[in-house]
RNA sequence: GCGCCCGUAGCUCAAUGGAUAGAGCAUCUGACUACGGAUCAGAAGGUUAGGGGUUCGAGUCCCUUCGGGCGCACCA
């Protein structure tokens, strides 16, 4: 029996007894009104829900009298052990052991597919996330947004969205140009610019242009700065995308910002077009010979510059255009993944969508994250003290850093610690879960050795304390990823990941699967082999709702 | 000054307006002739920064004070 089995038969329930207080307020009632819960407390059943609290009042009487009325026909329910009220008026459920213990077939047979929903359908995402300047390596801050935004974009996929990873490479303004002269300057062996970039990867970059580009002495001036800074750019993209993929982040689009400001053929390019298209909405005005976005009529605490007096663009010009792009290409939910020290753009962003006739509470969303940090050091590209990416992996591992990462919320402050993260302990719950699913394995292997094997299933013998506790959490799965996935909270798998993996530990205390010593083997150590391997399927899948690998051996 | 985020056990952090606020680490006490102990059982640890409000019910929502982080460009 599942939930949502449950609610419908509780909602029939519900119905009924509304009914016969005359409350016409039952006959609106959906399954999404009757909300079932897990208890975090065992003692108070396997199903829990608040219906006789939230309804009392609509049927004209007091909350433990409401539930009292459900308790009876409940009961009767095919799959319902008990049902009892408690506190100010929950209703407790408790599913017969066969009801709960049918589930572990059940997850056996779906395989992967176990925790793949449809909440999301219909759903067309362009999820943007690291989107970092190309102008340097990954630093630690963009290791979490990469994490939490892959692992983000997981849970979206396989809760039935379409979705699209995003990267906007920021490759056409004038921070290109100092990133060029840096460059250059390693190539000739003179000191950078004052406002350049200062970390020893210029250096590595510079000698690798000079191997690659040869014939580099014979050019000069723009010319020779042009060559360099694009040849840089490609080798420092290049970097980006092989250390992202070795950290098992995968983008589905590289967005160039150029694309937005080519004029192709002569034609206005995106950038021209989005003024216009603001301007259409009516608001876009004219100032001081410059042209302004009214971002004021959006939240934001002072109206924008998109035009230069002097006719160059502003950056959020280009931003513009590229929301507008976004929109063009099918995406009608933009998602935004941006660090804490870009949340005075959350206005202007969502302006933007205001102004170009979306949404701006809909058709646009912009998650924060707060910043990493290092021992209270924070992290600078342009100081060259940064905290790379590549290193991180190498040091930790993908799946360590992957799970520490998606580990917490994307608005707490996170700070790592170097010497914890070095241990293979606790402190890294990474390990805890991992092998507890490589311990599900190595049961199901032993059981193999010993002529254990699934031929049987009577999940009516699944009758102790842990087993019953390992299927409450089991059968909250697919309904945490849902959840997880509509609030954007990876953490919230991890966190179950560590509670699964506990329940899991527990129960291999308490019940063998493998009988003892001369013990034959009986249906029962057959049945748990199915809530064994049904245990290890669930926790590799939300391993790989995190992009975290599951060994089956460690 | 204005805006956003945060303040929960000694530490790092959870908690969809629900029941006695939970985990891990650290501390203390136990369980290894073992389906790998990288595990498990138990103890101790709290005025959820302070104050007021909303309601059947507030760590969570509203107001306010204090403390911390970040941001307030015709930069990108």
């Amino acid at each position: 029996m599942d939930p949502e089995q449950l609610s419908a038969a509780l909602l029939l329930v519900v119905r009924a007894a509304a009914e016969a207080r005359r409350a016409g307020a039952a006959a609106d009632l959906t399954v999404a009104d009757v909300v079932l819960e897990r208890p975090k407390n065992r003692d108070h059943g396997d199903w829990s829900s608040n219906i006789a609290l939230k309804l009392a009042k609509a049927v004209g009487t007091n909350p433990r009298e409401f539930a009292a009325e459900l308790v009876g026909p409940l009961a009767e329910v095919p799959g319902i052990a008990a049902v009892e009220v408690a506190g100010p008026g929950f209703i407790n459920i408790r599913l017969d052991a066969a009801a709960a213990g049918a589930l572990a077939k059940v997850i056996v047979e779906a395989g992967a597919a176990f925790g793949a929903n449809t909440t999301q359908r219909g759903n067309s995402i362009n999820l943007e996330f690291v989107s970092a300047n190309p102008t340097g390596p990954l630093h630690i801050g963009h290791t979490r947004w990469a994490a939490l935004g892959d692992a983000i974009a997981r849970l979206l996929l396989a809760s039935g969205a379409t979705l699209v990873r995003e990267f906007y490479i920021n490759d056409a303004g004038a921070q290109m140009d100092r990133f060029g002269r840096s460059v250059l300057a390693a190539v000739e062996g003179v000191p950078g610019p004052e406002d350049g970039y200062a970390g020893s990867y210029i250096q590595e970059l510079a000698a690798r242009v000079r191997a690659e580009l040869p014939s580099l002495d014979a050019l000069e001036g723009d010319e020779k700065l042009h060559e360099v800074r694009e040849l840089a750019y490609r080798l420092q993209l290049g970097d980006i995308q092989a250390s992202l993929s070795q950290f098992n982040v995968h983008f589905d689009e590289w967005f160039s910002e150029r694309v937005l400001h080519a004029h192709v053929d002569g034609a206005p390019s995106l950038v021209d077009e989005a003024v216009d298209r603001l301007r259409v909405q009516g608001h876009v005005f004219d100032q001081d010979d410059a042209v302004w976005v009214r971002t004021t009529d959006f939240g934001d605490d002072k109206d924008r510059v998109i035009r230069r007096s002097n006719g160059e663009y502003t950056y959020f010009a280009a931003d513009a255009a590229y929301y507008l792009n976004k929109g063009d290409r099918g995406y009608a939910h933009k998602i935004y993944l941006l660090g804490a020290d870009h949340h005075g753009y959350v206005h202007r962003l969502k302006a933007l969508a205001g102004a170009a006739g979306d949404d701006p509470d809909k058709d646009i969303e912009v998650l924060i994250g707060q910043l990493v940090s290092i021992n209270g050091a924070r992290l600078s590209k342009r100081a060259g003290n940064i905290i790379e990416l590549d290193d991180l992996r190498e040091w930790l591992g993908t799946d360590a850093l992957r799970y520490s990462l998606a580990r917490y919320p994307a608005d707490s402050p996170l700070t790592l610690d170097p010497e914890i993260l070095q241990k293979r302990t606790n402190d890294n719950p990474v390990f805890y879960v991992q092998y507890a699913h490589a311990r599900t394995h190595n049961v199901a292997r032993n059981a193999s050795a010993s002529g254990i094997d699934r031929s049987a299933f009577a999940p009516e013998l699944l009758t102790h304390e842990t087993e019953s506790a390992l299927l409450g959490a089991l059968q909250e799965f697919p309904r945490l990823v849902a959840f997880a996935a509509e609030v954007r909270e990876p953490h919230r798998i991890a966190r179950y990941l560590e509670e699964l993996a506990g329940l899991y530990h527990r129960w291999y205390d308490n019940c063998r699967v493998i009988p003892l010593g001369d013990e034959p083997a009986t249906d029962l150590h057959r049945t748990r082999l199915w809530l064994n391997d049904a245990t290890g399927q669930v926790l590799r899948n939300g391993l790989d709702l995190l992009g975290v690998s599951a060994p089956e051996r460690m």
